[in-house]
RNA sequence: GCUCGAGUGGCGGAAUUGGUAGACGCGCUGGAUUCAAAAUCCAGUUCUUUCGGGAGUGUGGGUUCGAUUCCCACCUCGAGUACCA
């Protein structure tokens, strides 16, 4: 028989599990936190990065942004704004692929079972997301509009002159009257000039050849970087330290008709825009050199005995007159046509050499100075001077104009790669000597030895070598970056189709009235046998331009049905917009309403990491600043304010084994001894840092009869701070938390670790601190028998303590300081159990105050109180500085900047009063000992600092 | 190499515009309660000390009545980038 006490007094234990689940479905069966497109409250748009919904399920380092951006929504719930807080997916991705290649089985299948999983861990933490904005980039209804502004893009050009992207048509109407001699756009380095007769001549493939270069997505023959183990192209920021971010496999250069975004049109904007929002200096930086602007000049230099000019870019026109040679990438299109008769094998050699190396193995040896002499000549555009032209690899084809021109006294490379080949070192230098390196700071510059420039400084000598290059026409001031044209096609499965077929070998758009594209089904998810992408498996992958379908390949009779493109979309494509999307996900018509654009206009906060710093943070902000042009949207730059969280690290547990042997030592007795360190599972290890020997010895058979050293009868653990991963064996899962400590209590102490943009590591150990905390909150409003809350009056010091709280969390939210309020949380707490405040007129505020950081114990409380709506919409409790009113303020007396002693004095006291008053201390006289202090600093209501 | 950022107890970390360094929590020590344990509660916990004090925020200097905070130089660690002309 229960016992039926025994029950009552559960009943009244902060039982959390129950709490939480009844909470939870509470939310999601009143649809809690769906938010309106339409409100008369101020709009707030918070957004956590979409997760991709990875096989292994969340670890306790993924929510820690999503808790803070939660918190904060809810927060500006309770300060009555009208709140969108979505969450989605970015599931297209290459692990499901190679999983489904492994395997066999569908991407779709994994990545529905992913998701699945991801949601049951979500909704377990207690996050207000509005679900019914749910997006995933891999559902057709969402790709449809990927695929529709991939659309937009190739029917767009950018117009240098308005600084915009316009309508394709809109530059064929300007070909067809003018031809392009007036265009000032965006477009491929090759674009020739034609005139309106011309153009009207050309054939239609001529014309669409043209206009590809227009175009901001375009199909062209790149240099792209092909990882051959994942049998795809990598964009610039997937590829780190010369290897592929995932997997890390080698990367080699290749060319390859490829789709691409020009996304270099945008550079200045992208640079302009950074100025505009409140985003971390850290991340501005890294996007401001990932974009690279330099300004200086292009000039040319001609061929002496061929009709040819070689351009180059300089930041330093002002040092023209110190060049002494010119150095070409070995790929320079010129290299082959002016190299002599003798220079003819060892270039031929040096080419075929470097072409060969990888990526990796030039970045590797950038010590070694390397180059031949092609035998031509190069003629200086103000001496007439003979300039030898050499090539070497420390010149990159990709950037600038792949041609320098080397000014040895001015530039280490060049002042190396002289050296290294006896080439002149000219001096250009006022005062300065360049014969053991080059003189570099243009600040400290005085030209000499150089014509019309002597005497000048940097800037003023850059101006006039500029304007005479202009003068003589062999040269321009010219802005340059370093941000390249983005690949934007990837030869794998899982991503978007392309809306693209092909006629004639040109790419022509598929209506948008017939998206989307769907994948096609595929029986191999690998290259076909031919080596084309994943998609050329497809039996049915061709388009009827009659029906508008999708029909089988053999009906491809290149009259009206066409082979479809077999390139799929890039991780980055979804992802580029689907904020967007949030303010109108359930839209068929449109990817977002006018209205839905309008009312939320851009995200007011945007949590997430700051890898994506390069790839998804500059793609979207381009796409963003594309769709603004085309008076789609309202807004050009989309995340007013964007914080990085830190990322939380695991406390990895090492166990020390004898070199060959099966004998383990306990960390503090290995000594000098020579031991195998070996990750174990942190689960088999207590808040000591004990290792379970029993569970040990079960892990893995080779530990079944392992020895042990141990100290003081334990085997202590080593520890050391390391990335969170499986391979460690130091993942912690939210789930195993969430069900030993609560979701509440996870909440808190993934805020409690430290600031939310610095890294940090986890250790289990630590929690019970926070859950306490929840237990002794629950006693203020509990005893054993029932609740507690009285109407009493609060006293001076329950209402003191109160407004303390108020004010202290109400800044730290406003400040992201999550950690320090929940600090404040756990002193309020402590306060009041120590006062033994049960007033009504106290925890009732109190449970508003807490709810954004701990939802499920607000709720539970707030009903207990008697309240039947929703905690979440309870107005935040206002501070009234009155309660916080001081008569007397504890003086710290210092002695030459050292605190000794406090002394409680009145506020009323004057500078004087206060003086006279610690003088007069005996503790003063104590410490002066005699002495007659020379001077006494007193600041009313802050300290005493006596000298002497 | 260049560009950022960070160094505070055994640990995670606090400290408004320069004004009581180490809040809060973990861990540890002692105590209460308990048959015992868990749980809970109380006290202590930067180092050093001859118990008067003394030293102390990576190191060395500087500004100031007063510096974790501002300035200069250096050291260490982390991140980004990598021949960008």
């Amino acid at each position: 028989m229960p016992c039926i006490r025994n029950t009552y007094t559960e009943v009244m234990k902060y039982n959390f599990n129950e709490i939480e689940a009844k909470w939870q479905k509470y939310w999601a069966d009143n649809r809690t936190f769906k938010a309106a497109n339409h409100s008369d409250k101020p709009k707030f748009y918070a957004l956590d990065m979409f997760p991709y919904p990875s096989g292994a399920g969340l670890h306790v380092g993924h929510p820690l942004g999503y808790i803070a951006s939660d918190i904060y929504a809810r927060y500006k719930r309770h300060k009555g704004f009208n709140v969108l807080h979505p969450m989605g997916y970015d599931s297209f991705g290459l692990p499901a692929e190679q999983y489904a290649i492994q395997t066999g089985q569908h991407p779709a299948l994994t990545t529905e079972a992913n998701i699945s999983r991801y949601r049951e861990q979500l909704d377990k933490i207690g996050f207000s997301f509005d679900w019914t904005r749910e997006v995933r980039t891999s559902d057709p209804s969402f790709y449809k509009w990927t695929q529709w502004i991939f659309i937009q893009l190739f029917n767009a050009w950018y117009d240098l002159d308005a600084d915009k992207s316009r309508p394709v048509q809109e530059l064929i109407n300007i070909f067809e009257s003018e031809g392009n001699v007036n265009v000032n756009a965006a477009c491929d380095d090759d674009t020739q000039e034609f005139s309106a007769d011309q153009w009207n001549k050309f054939s239609n493939k001529e014309q669409q050849k043209i206009l590809l270069k227009y175009r901001l997505t375009y199909l062209a023959d790149t240099e792209v970087n092909w990882c051959p183990a994942l049998g795809t192209v990598l964009a610039n920021d997937e590829i780190v330290n010369g290897v592929s971010e995932r997997g890390g496999h080698p990367v080699v250069r290749k060319k390859m008709t490829q789709w691409s975004m020009r996304i270099s049109a945008f550079a200045e904007r992208l640079l302009e825009g950074l100025e505009r929002v409140d985003w971390p200096e850290a991340l501005k930086d890294i996007q401001r050199n990932w974009i690279g602007k330099s300004v200086g000049a292009q000039v040319s230099f001609k061929v002496k005995g061929h009709d040819a000019q070689i351009d180059v870019f300089t930041t330093r026109p002002d040092t023209i007159f110190g060049v002494s040679f010119m150095t070409l990438a070995p790929e320079h299109e010129l290299v082959a046509r002016i190299t002599t008769e003798e220079q003819k094998k060892a270039v031929e050699d040096y080419v075929e050499a470097t072409s060969r190396r990888s990526e990796r193995e030039r970045m590797a040896d950038v010590k070694n100075i390397s180059g031949v002499f092609t035998g031509a000549y190069a003629e200086h555009p103000f001496t007439g001077k003979d300039v030898p032209v050499w090539i070497g690899d420390y010149v990159l084809a990709g950037y600038g104009t792949g041609a320098v021109m080397a000014v040895p006294c001015g530039d280490q490379r060049d002042h190396d790669f002289a050296n290294h080949f006896g080439l002149p070192i000219p001096n250009i230098f006022e005062g300065v000597d360049v014969s053991v390196e080059a003189f570099a700071d243009k600040e400290n510059t005085v030209i000499a030895n150089s014509d019309f420039i002597n005497g000048m400084g940097y800037k003023k000598a850059t101006q006039c070598v500029i304007e005479e290059l202009e003068k003589i026409g062999q040269g321009y001031g010219k802005i340059n970056y370093r941000l390249r044209d983005a690949v934007f096609s990837r030869q794998r499965y899982w991503g978007e189709p392309f809306p693209v077929y092909y006629v004639d070998g040109m790419p022509q758009m598929i209506a948008t009235e017939h998206l989307p594209i769907e994948l096609p089904e595929v029986e191999k998810y690998l290259p076909t046998e031919t080596g084309e992408p994943p998609l050329g498996n497809a039996s049915q992958w061709a388009w009827d331009t009659e029906t508008n379908t999708v029909v089988e390949n053999d009906k491809i009779d290149h009259k009206k049905i066409f082979p479809l493109e077999l390139n799929t979309m890039p991780g980055w494509a979804g992802s580029s917009w689907y904020f967007n999307r949030y303010m109108d996900a359930g839209n068929t018509k449109e990817f977002a309403s006018k209205e839905a654009l309008n009312y939320w206009q851009d995200v007011d906060l945007y949590i997430g990491g700051s890898e994506h710093a390069t790839g998804h943070l500059l793609y979207s902000r381009f796409w963003q600043k594309f769709l603004y042009d085309l008076g789609l949207i309202s807004v050009d730059e989309y995340a007013r304010k964007l914080i990085n969280q830190g990322m939380i690290l695991g406390t990895s547990a090492f166990v020390y084994r004898l070199e060959n042997s099966n004998t383990f030592v306990s960390a503090n007795l290995k000594g000098d001894r020579e031991v195998q360190p070996i990750h174990v599972d942190v689960n088999m290890v207590n808040a000591s840092d004990e290792l379970n020997l029993e569970a040990f010895k079960a892990w893995r058979p080779e530990f079944a009869d392992a020895k042990f050293e141990l100290e003081e009868g334990k085997y202590i653990v080593g520890r050391e701070v390391e990335k969170m991963s499986k391979s460690k064996y130091n993942v912690v899962s939210p789930d195993d938390i969430c069900s030993d400590y609560g979701a509440d209590t996870l909440r808190m102490y993934e805020m409690f670790l430290g600031p939310l943009e610095q890294a940090k590591p986890w250790n289990t150990a630590g929690i019970t601190g926070v859950h306490n905390f929840l237990k002794k909150l629950w006693k203020l409003y509990f005893d054993k028998e029932a609740l507690c809350v009285t109407d009493n009056e609060p006293t001076a010091d329950n209402l003191k303590t109160l407004h303390k709280t108020i004010k202290k969390v109400e800044e730290d939210i406003e400040n992201f300081s999550f950690n320090t309020s929940v600090s404040t949380f756990m002193i309020c707490v402590n306060e009041l159990s120590a006062q033994k405040c049960h007033s009504r007129a106290i925890l009732e505020p109190l449970v508003v105050l807490i709810a954004p950081y701990a939802p499920h114990i607000a709720e539970e409380l707030w009903s207990q109180l008697g309240h039947q709506e929703s905690v979440a919409y309870a107005a935040f409790p206002v501070f009234e500085e009155k309660h916080l009113v001081e008569s007397t303020k504890e003086y710290p007396v210092s002695f030459n900047g050292k605190m000794r002693f406090t002394k409680e004095l009145s506020l009323d006291l004057s500078k004087d009063q206060i003086e006279e008053a610690v003088l007069s201390d005996e503790r003063t006289i104590k410490q002066l000992d005699g002495r007659t202090p020379k001077k006494v600093i007193v600041v009313p209501g802050k300290i005493v600092n006596i000298v002497g």
